[in-house]
DNA sequence: CTCCAGGTTCCGG
DNA sequence: CCGGAACATGGA
């Protein structure tokens, strides 16, 4: 029994970058699409050209996942313009930055700390699939992201049985600060980025590189800019070269001033286009260019 | 086998 | 404030 599809016109849009680019785990590529969850809802969506092919009902839901109103011209004419910038902005074009369920963002970085893209996507479906609600698409079957309150009643041996590591009693800690109450993140969803990010950085597990990550990719605070192991590498490449002792205060500052008001996208175009470009391990191996700021 | 991965936390200068 | 080390697990 199939559901009937429906097309969603797109521009300034491209579904691989968006999927591919390391700010969510859980799609899977089927033939020329994908298929995933958005909160509760399973579907598979493919996109032809300018539109997007999703089943009938999900027009609305997917059209909101995929931040199809966010503004991405007007985005990308506010990035800085440096060669690094203009070579991110070329090669992610059409790339935007979902908005994911507050929870299973938060949740998800909290299990990403030093792990490889694959492990977090792996861990993600261990957990979705053996606690997770089941959601039917198509005879096929996928699972929504385990609630706090779900993952709150779990024991951290349990946990650990996931392949979580030491990441298990953070997740555990977490999801039961938000169970009691103790955190709202409907409360921290209403306050500014600085008062969310102080928030969020109370629940175990969470430092600034994995607050910045939920307030971007699930509270919309399209400021917000993460510095992991490879944006420092980019920062550090272009807009640092040859400088010895560059602290993370300072990579901090600059960033936040430098990148504008939509830094959160920059910075997601800088993770990806380097990571997809550069040598493993890279950056050292890469020409500084010029200096943009 | 060794190295490293979308870090956080704790500890000593 | 800053640099180091411990923390688990699995690809490359």
């Amino acid at each position: 029994m199939t559901r009937p599809l429906r097309s969603v016109r797109v521009h300034d849009f491209d579904l691989e970058q968006t999927l591919d680019c390391g700010q969510v785990f859980h799609w899977r590529r089927d033939g020329a699409g994908w298929i995933g969850v958005i909160g509760e809802h399973a579907l598979r969506v493919e996109q032809r050209g300018e539109e997007l092919i999703v089943p009938a009902g999900m027009e609305t839901i997917a059209a909101h996942y995929f931040a199809l109103d966010h503004p991405l011209a007007e985005i990308c004419a506010s990035f800085p313009d440096d060669p690094a910038m203009a070579a991110a902005r070329d090669f992610c074009r059409g790339m935007r930055i979902v908005r994911q369920p507050a929870w299973e963002c938060l949740a998800t970085f909290i299990t990403s700390s030093m792990k490889q893209v694959a492990h977090i996507a792996q861990i993600s479906h261990t957990l979705r699939r053996r606690y997770g609600r089941c959601v039917k698409w198509d005879g096929a079957e996928l699972f929504a992201y385990p609630a706090p309150e779900a993952m709150a009643r779990l024991s951290e041996t349990e946990l650990r049985t996931c392949a979580l590591g030491y990441r298990a009693k953070n997740l555990l800690g977490a999801a039961r600060m938000i169970a009691e109450g103790q955190v709202d993140l409907a409360a921290v969803a209403a306050m500014g980025d600085a008062a969310a990010r102080v928030e969020l950085c109370r629940l175990p597990g969470v430092g600034e590189k994995v607050a910045n990550c939920a307030l971007l990719f699930g509270f919309e605070r399209v400021r917000a800019f993460p510095i992991d192991v490879w944006i420092e590498r980019v920062l550090r490449a272009i807009y640092f070269p040859r400088k010895r002792k560059v602290t993370a205060r300072r990579l901090r500052d600059f960033s936040a001033g430098y990148f504008g008001e939509y830094g959160g996208y920059a910075q997601q175009y800088l993770f990806h286009y380097a990571r997809k470009t550069w040598p493993r391990g890279g950056g050292k191996k890469l020409s500084p260019k010029k200096n943009g700021g």
